[in-house]
Order: C-alpha cells, then structure tokens, then sequence
DNA sequence: TCTGGGGTCCTAGGACCC
DNA sequence: TCTGGGGTCCTAGGACCC
C-alpha cells in the first residue's frame, strides 16, 4: 500500500506555524519576484484568487479583503520539509521525498494502513504544527488520487481502491496525475471526461492521446504498478539557474553580471553534490508578456575540453557565450546559466593542456566557499558579479527566518 | 508598471553511417 | 520512367510535475 503525505498549502502552513494570528484568515504567498501567487490558504482560494495569479491583478481583491501577502522565504520552507521529513521517516523505511510538501511512504503489508496513515498525520501535526493529508492506494496515481479526495472532503486520510468506481468518476479527467491542459483536452475530445472513463477506454486509444507516459497513467488507474517508488534520488542531469530581473535590463554589463551570478550559483551547487558538468548553456530572453515591445529570445551551448566545477572557467565561459548572443536595443527581462549532463564526479577526464591553473582556481572556490558560509554571500565573490546588482529581484514581503538564522528567531512574549 | 524557478521524460525529425 | 534499407545519435520542442 502506498501513502502519499501531502501539506496543505505548504508556504502558507509554514508562515502560520509562526504567526498564529494568520490562522483562519486569507493568506497568499508569492513566487520569486513578488510575481504570482504560489500557495493560498482555504479562505483565498474561496477569495477567487486562482492558483499562479499574477499579484497585480488580484492586488484589488487582496486589499479589499484583507489578504496577508508574503515574499517566497525558502530557507523556512526548506526547514519545515526537513522537519516534516524526518517524522514521516519514523514510519516506514521505504520512502520517496517527491517534492518539497510531499513524500511517497510505502506501507508495505500493514494491517491497518488508513489508522497508521491517521497517527502519521496527527504526529506530523503535533511535531511541526503543519497540517497534512493522506492518500491510500496500491499505486501512487491512485494514491494522488486519494489524497485529492481526502483534501476536497476534509478527511484527513482516505483509501482509493482500483474498483471503486465512485471515486474514480468524481475525479474530472484533468485532476489526475499526469495529465495536464494539453491531454485533458484531447481526452475530453474524445469523451473521455473523468478518471474512471480514462481507466475503462480501450488502450490504443489512450496511448494515440498521450503516448506511452499517458497509458502509464491509465494502468495506474487500473491498480498495475508502472511507475517506481524511488527511495534513493536519481542524481540530477542537469542544474539551472536563472531569474527574472527586477526591473527590464538594457545593458550587456548589468546582463554580465546577472549571468556571472547565475554561474557561479550553479557552479558552487554542483560543486556542494560533487558532481562535474560536461557542457553549459546560456540563455536570456525578453518578456514575452509584453506583445508592444520587441521580443528577443536566444541561447548558446558549449561543451567543455574537460567535465568541470570551476566556477571562474563556468564563469568566464558563460560571459563569452553572452557576448555572443546579446542584441542591443531590447529590454532584457531574465537571463540564467544551465549546466548539462553532470557527471558523478571520480572520473574526471584532464586535459593535457591545462597545466595548473585548476589546482589554483580549486584552492580559490574552496576559500571563497568558506567565506561565504562563514560570513554571508556578500564575504566573497568574484569582481564580475558585480557590487550593485540593482537588477537583483524583488522580495518586499519575506519573513524571517524562524528557524535557520540566529538573528531572526521567534522571540516569545514582548518586552 | 506589474506575469516564478527548477526539474524530468518522450518523440519526431534531421544528419550521418554503411 | 525508374532513385534502398537499416541503423545510430543528437537536438528541439512538447508534455508533464511541484
């Protein structure tokens, strides 16, 4: 039997385990950028404020109701998932931590899997102060699926058996897990309108929709196992970063810096995983919501001589391939850095030629690392990320961070 | 004026090989 | 007039997830 865990509006969770006073009340929270609402409580959603709003357009409906509105704070969210994490671990030894508000359990043979989901909820709650919901199923489509029930219905925990017919039927086709807008409207073309009707179709006629990935779903729906608990995380392929500026970037100086940020984040990130990235893209674009203006959107790759976790070679190269692809005349609104097909480290392929510049530039990213570690991000850094950053993007809500920095600790009482 | 960031997997089509 | 067959590899784009 397979659980998923899911925290119920995770970010907004998060904000009320530290500010009691939310409770009860419309509370939002914003993605990076202060751009579209992430998460809402129960009384924003009933507001009407939909999932991924831009913030301007429901600012109206925020102010006239009252909403509490926060900047994303990540280091907090981050923590609470560890926190939650590691209760949900207690109880089964086999566990997929799927995303940041949600964990795969297997239950393996218990006896009672719907009373062992109900004390894993109440543990959960009494241990991080986060609301959680449980899905019970043999498959983890049919344990989303459960798990969607057992929000809409307030349950707590719920059961979905492959037969039960009546909750697959109440499930609209599109709520399903896997199936997003694109396959939701090829099925409805084809009658197919809820969870049970995509389980019952005949199978040609699923995999002509959606392909292989779209019949995995239907089996899955059917109570066969097609896609795999994985209890230990695949290493990552690929690692990004990238932002949206705070304000539209004009100059190929302020796009440097932006990016050379960009690639040394990357670049100490997989340096932290131990991992080597054979190939870097970069990329920057214009705002494709902006029709008036000239659009722009371009990138570059390369592969390295030699897999790297330099971040002054990462660094340099990135710029360069900037250069290449930067248009004067538009208004840049994000730019960011990928590196590709990372490598688990151990077998570094050297290059002849490259004399010892590593080992120079290795001693210098480990120094800066400790530095920065040890006294902020602003300790050290490279001349081109620059000093002003005054494209860097906007936070003008964010929280503290209760649990993570000694200066920002909940204080009990008033003075 | 203001519209997130970070991932994965699959498929079709082109380039190239013998 | 008539223009093969079988394969691999790579990439871009589309679809999905939270």
């Amino acid at each position: 039997m397979i659980a998923l865990a899911d925290c119920n509006n995770f970010y907004v969770s998060c904000e009320r385990v530290f500010r009691p006073s939310l409770e009860k009340c419309p509370v939002i929270i914003l993605s990076n950028n202060d751009g579209c609402a992430v998460a809402r409580s129960n009384e924003a959603k009933q507001l009407g404020i939909p999932m991924g709003a831009p913030y301007y357009q429901v600012r109206n409906i925020c102010d006239r109701a009252g909403v509490a509105v926060f900047s994303s704070n990540y280091e907090l969210y981050g923590d609470m998932s560890r926190r939650i994490v590691s209760v949900l671990s207690r109880f089964s030894p086999r566990m997929e931590v799927y995303s940041i508000d949600e964990s795969f359990l297997d239950l393996g043979q218990a006896v009672n899997p719907l009373e062992l989901s109900r004390q894993i909820r109440k543990r959960v709650g009494e241990w991080t102060g986060i609301p959680i919901s449980i899905g019970l199923g043999p498959t983890k489509t049919l344990a989303k699926l459960a798990n969607r029930l057992a929000k809409q219905g307030n349950t707590g925990c719920l059961e979905v058996r492959p037969g039960d017919k009546g909750s697959l039927r109440s499930v609209a086709v599109e709520d399903v897990w896997g199936i997003g807008n694109r396959y939701a409207s090829r099925l409805r073309r084809i009658g197919i309108r809820n969870a049970l009707e995509l389980a019952e179709a005949p199978s040609v006629v699923v995999r002509k929709a959606g392909g292989v990935t779209l019949e995995r779903t239907q089996r899955e729906l059917c109570g066969w196992n097609c896609i795999n608990l994985e209890e230990v995380p695949q290493p990552r392929k690929n690692a990004c970063s990238s932002r949206s500026f705070g304000r539209p970037v004009t100059t190929l100086q302020d796009l440097e810096e932006a990016v050379a940020n960009h690639a040394v984040k990357a670049a100490n990130r997989i340096r932290r995983e131990g991992s080597l990235a054979r190939g870097l893209q970069v990329f920057v674009a214009t705002n494709r919501f902006r029709k008036d203006l000239p659009q722009y959107v371009n990138s570059r790759t390369m592969v390295f001589g030699e897999p790297t976790d330099d971040p002054i070679c990462i660094l340099s190269s990135a710029c360069r391939m900037l250069r290449g692809i930067y248009r004067n005349g538009y208004a840049y609104k994000k730019a960011g850095v990928l590196l590709l097909d990372l490598d688990q480290g151990g077998h570094q392929q050297l290059n002849l030629f490259n004399g010892g510049e590593r080992e120079k530039h290795e001693r210098l990213a480990d120094v800066m690392e400790q530095l920065t570690t040890a006294y902020g991000p602003r300790a050290a850094f490279l001349a081109a990320q620059g000093l002003e950053r005054s494209w860097s993007m906007k936070r003008s809500r964010l929280t503290s961070r209760y649990t993570t920095s000694w200066d920002e600790l909940p204080v009990a009482g008033t003075s």
